[in-house]
DNA sequence: GGCCCCGTGGACGATTAATA
DNA sequence: TATTAATCGTCCACGGGGCC
């Protein structure tokens, strides 16, 4: 026989395993590791996906990198996947208790990419509660009955849910009539009154009194302090909150008392301003007399 | 000036991932 | 397998900011 790496005539096999090509195992390796750069398609013992590996590449090694990875690693049990495609998720898995528990994720959705989709659910839900409906960390820990409501405010955080600053959450408070500070303001002369059709106000000024007497002899129905709008104070350039003093609903109209020393113009004029776009007539009255 | 809602942050313990 | 590090839950106190 002629051997394929030097062509020399030999007899016999150099060993049991040989194929009978070659002289000897030194020409078998020469040979095979003169093919080494070549390479062949196969198919991955554990997915199946075609990969490329060296052509004389052994049955046991023909694995793609994933399936190489995997078995050096286990499972993410939250997602299911041996690499998290959304490790920001399965990183909070801390917090999955805690949503299960008190916002209703479907804990059958552990161990399956599916729990991205459940994540983004819940955190939808909270968002739209906080952000969109503006409720106060305290207010959502009480709906959903959160063991410690004041503590609502790691919850966001942890679901990089941006929370109000200080500023902008106090101003939700006085919108949403949370902050009243009724029997306690008594910079002015303040307090209680019933109206000629028995409705109980509370008025800040003796100015707001001499109003409310005036209302009360012409029988008209009006309403103190219920109103609440968001307007742009272009003094101190930003949103405040204004609560207009009377309104009257036979006519569509908000009633402004300021007495000289109360009066702010730009401001009453910033506000006023506001209340014309919400389809509200305005009337105020300055130390007495009607400006307009 | 006075009140009070709500955001902030620390302490401590429990749990789990990461590492040796 | 044991240890360490990271992170969350719970509880609490503080005080800024807003309103009139």
């Amino acid at each position: 026989m002629k051997c394929k790496k030097c062509g020399k005539e030999f007899t016999g096999k150099y060993s049991k395993w040989s194929s009978g090509d070659f002289c000897s195992r030194s020409c078998a390796n020469s040979y095979s590791r003169s093919f080494s750069k070549e390479s062949k398609i196969v198919k991955c013992l554990i997915c199946g996906r075609e990969i490329e590996v060296g052509r004389r590449a052994p049955q046991k090694n023909c694995l793609c990198k994933e399936c190489k990875y995997n078995k050096k690693n286990k499972k993410c049990k939250y997602c299911g996947e041996y690499i998290c495609k959304r490790k920001d998720i399965c990183k909070k898995y801390r917090i999955f208790p805690t949503l299960i528990k008190y916002f209703g994720m479907d804990k059958s959705k552990f161990g399956s990419v599916d729990i991205y989709k459940e994540y983004e659910r819940i955190k939808n839900i909270i968002e739209e509660e906080y952000v969109i409906n503006k409720k106060s960390s305290v207010e959502l820990g009480e709906m959903y009955n959160f063991n410690y409501v004041r503590n609502f405010n790691k919850i966001l955080n942890i679901l990089d849910i941006k929370m109000r600053n200080l500023s902008d959450a106090t101003k939700n408070a006085w919108f949403f009539g949370k902050l009243e500070n009724k029997e306690k303001y008594n910079q002015y002369k303040c307090g209680w009154h019933i109206t000629w059709n028995n409705k109980k106000v509370f008025y800040r000024s003796s100015y707001e009194l001499d109003y409310c007497k005036e209302l009360d002899e012409k029988k008209i129905d009006y309403e103190m302090e219920t109103l609440r709008f968001w307007y742009w104070d272009s003094q101190k350039q930003k949103q405040r909150v204004a609560i207009p003093d009377f309104y009257i609903p036979s006519e569509n109209m908000i009633v402004e008392i300021k007495s000289d020393w109360t009066y702010d113009e730009q401001n009453m004029n910033d506000k006023i301003k506001e209340y014309k776009q919400h389809g509200y007539k305005v009337k105020l009255i300055l130390e007495h007399k009607e400006l307009f």
